[in-house]
DNA sequence: CGAATTTGACCCGCGC
DNA sequence: GCGCGGGTCAAATTCG
């Protein structure tokens, strides 16, 4: 009879880098009987081929009356038919083994190969009737640290030396010949059937045991790739960093060169304006105006911001130029031809910054969870629509100027329709921080390249169609009046081959296979900062574009090939994506200046992420029935 | 009872 | 100028 204790591990993500040895415990339940297990995991991670990140599930099959334990570990793999299975040798000792009658219950074993804490007391005894053949062989035998060898001539554990080498794996894996059928729960059964049966479950196991390491070879393969890969993308976010923050630091001369070069070009343009591509280049231009009233020295009530948001009613126009940040950069007001006037001019501007991210994702809910807090004010039915569009606007701080619609598609009312617009101006929760980068960065792409244009303003559509050759689910960006709009895709599977229909005034930029489900997506965290790149790169060449003829033209970005290529890592297994996500994230957000707990009030920030904060507010603001602001002190999920 | 939602009224921009 | 549609307000209602 065997003693098969099943158990869920949540482990700490440890990838990337070295594996953490940390002094890890585990709680187990012991079959029959509740047991108080500790597991040190130390001795488990001194195997770097062990891919701990991987750990989900285990399974501890150990034997009784002997103080060897082997530790099973079920690797995710989504894609495998059986899954594979690691084992680990652990060794535990027992303070009950003078009771012969001992059966486990709270805090009575203790598992512990911790060399310096190892006390072995002697044999633990799980079973009163010692009735096994077996175990009668190695009952006597007492705490050994040399492997041994019971009557089938197989092992039967091993010492903690040979956790840490692979000779001892090997050995251990031997074990597993001895016919003991350490995946069932009834393995008195094979024990029972020596001899013949033994040979037969013999070779089964050393096919299994073949299989299983090259499951580990090649997961160990898979995990170095991932590593680099990763690396990759880190890399390239520096890149794009340093980059931006070599644009923040552009030297006054040279701005001042610009403004020369603007004044010729609009000489000769009969006074409209043509930037420069180094225009669309600098992302501070409209980082810092997406409706980010918070920013301007006006001191606008949330109403008025609210107002500004995705309305298009402005009660007093007259208070809406001086909250356009992006004035006070210089150039936008400039940009604008001289056509028409100053009142039109202005709420022509305001209308054309009403930057909108739209997502499609497949979700039975009501609302995708986002992380923010949102508080729905209206609800209408839209023309061409049969299902409402509702209207949220965010309650996580006092004047926030985002709202959202939410609409599920007519076509397929699986899809819900979210249209995010405006930019968070409070610090926000790290599970809040994806969709708010996402859509900050989208718009703000999206005012580089719309607000970079007179044209823009004479014809919307003057954004030219580019069709990337990289293709997944797609961002199709629309710079359509009044609003443009990035349309992210998530309902998709990517098909390279296909391409949406795309209408003039949009273009597509490369975009991860996304998770199906936004509403359960840590993998979402993801996207920001990929997107974020895409839409860096595509700003660039957006200008480059307008400075030069308007026509069709395709790039080749290498960080879409770096996205695709782990898209593909990613589809292997939901849940690793959204655990590997989440470490991307998580690294690339700690390297950030811009946290979700430092506000910071520089909008043009090198990460990307325009979740611009002008105070460090942390409150949860509601708004009562009396339409008061009230704050309370801490976050509250979704 | 306070918070959140609902819903009709209202505002605003735009096209005709 | 008028009507339409999108968006917001705020009183009423519902919810917890």
């Amino acid at each position: 009879m065997y003693l098969v204790v099943l158990l869920s591990v949540e482990l700490p993500f440890l990838l990337p880098g070295p594996l953490h040895r940390s002094k890890t415990s585990l709680s187990l339940d012991l079959w029959p009987n509740p047991s108080g297990f500790s597991i040190d995991l130390d001795s488990l991670l001194h195997d770097p081929s062990v891919p701990i990140a991987f750990l989900t599930q285990s399974q501890l099959t150990t034997k009784p009356h002997h103080n060897r334990a082997l530790f099973l570990v079920n690797a995710m793999d989504a894609s495998a038919t059986t899954p594979p299975t690691i084992q680990f040798p652990v060794n535990f000792t027992c303070c009950h083994d003078e009771d012969p009658s001992f059966l486990p219950s709270d805090d009575d074993v203790v598992v512990d190969n911790d060399d310096d804490k190892r006390k072995v007391v002697g044999e633990m005894d799980f079973f009163a009737q010692r009735s096994n053949k077996l175990f009668d062989d190695i009952d006597d035998e007492g705490v050994e640290e040399e492997e041994e060898e019971d009557d089938d001539g197989n092992l039967i554990h091993t010492s903690d030396s040979d956790i840490k080498d692979s000779a001892g794996r090997t050995k251990l894996q031997l074990n597993v010949n001895t016919g003991l059928n350490l995946l069932t729960t009834n393995a008195s059964s094979d024990i029972s059937n020596d001899g013949i049966h033994c040979n037969t479950e013999d070779k089964r196991a050393k096919d299994e045991v073949a299989v299983l390491q090259a499951e580990v070879e090649r997961m160990n393969t898979e995990n170095q790739r991932l590593r680099e890969m990763l690396s990759q993308v880190t890399s390239n976010y520096k890149t794009v960093q340093m980059h931006l923050v070599t644009l923040m630091h552009q030297p006054l001369d040279a701005k001042a060169e610009e403004q020369d070069q603007m004044k010729q070009i609009k000489k000769s343009n009969g006074g409209l304006m043509v930037p420069s591509p180094r225009q669309f280049m600098d992302l501070r231009l409209p980082a810092v105006d997406i409706d980010e009233p918070s920013l301007s020295s006006s001191d606008h009530s949330g109403s008025e911001i609210a107002s500004k948001g995705f309305g298009l009613r402005k009660r007093d126009s007259s208070e809406d130029s001086p909250d356009q940040g992006s004035q006070g950069q210089g150039w936008v007001a400039n940009k604008v031809p001289r056509f028409n006037s100053s009142k039109n001019v202005d709420q022509t501007e305001a209308t054309m910054r009403k930057a909108r991210v739209s997502v499609r994702a497949r979700s039975e809910a009501t609302m995708i969870t986002d992380g923010c807090q949102w508080r729905k004010y209206g609800q209408k039915m839209a023309k061409g629509n049969p299902c409402p569009r509702a209207y949220y606007r965010c309650t996580m701080a006092a004047g926030c100027p985002v709202r959202k619609q939410v609409q599920r598609c007519a076509e397929d009312r699986t899809i819900l329709i979210t249209t995010y617009e405006g930019n968070h101006n409070h610090p926000l929760p790290p599970a809040a921080m994806a969709m708010a980068s996402t859509t900050s960065s989208a718009a703000r792409m999206l005012l580089s390249g719309s607000m970079s244009s007179a044209d823009g303003l004479m014809n919307s559509n003057f954004l030219t169609r580019t069709i990337l050759p990289c293709s997944s689910s797609m961002a199709t960006i629309s710079a359509s009046a009044p609003f443009p709009t990035v349309t992210l895709d998530l309902t998709q599977t990517p098909n390279p081959l296909h391409f949406p229909r795309l209408t003039p005034g949009q273009f597509q930029v490369p975009f991860p296979n996304p998770p199906q489900n936004l509403a359960n997506s840590a993998a979402a965290a993801l996207l920001p900062q990929i997107f974020g790149q895409a839409l860096h790169t595509q700003s660039k060449f957006s200008g480059l574009q307008m400075s030069g003829d308007v026509g069709h033209q395709q790039l080749q970005i290498s960080l879409a090939e770096t996205v695709n290529a782990a898209t593909a890592a990613f589809a292997a297994d939901p849940n690793f994506t959204a655990a590997l996500a989440a470490a991307i994230t998580s690294i690339i957000g700690s390297s950030q200046p811009n946290n979700a707990a430092v506000p910071n009030d520089n909008a043009a920030t090198a990460n990307l992420t325009s979740v611009t904060n002008s105070s460090a507010n942390n409150a949860t603001t509601t708004r009562n029935s009396n339409n008061k602001i009230t704050n309370n002190s801490s976050f509250t999920a979704n």
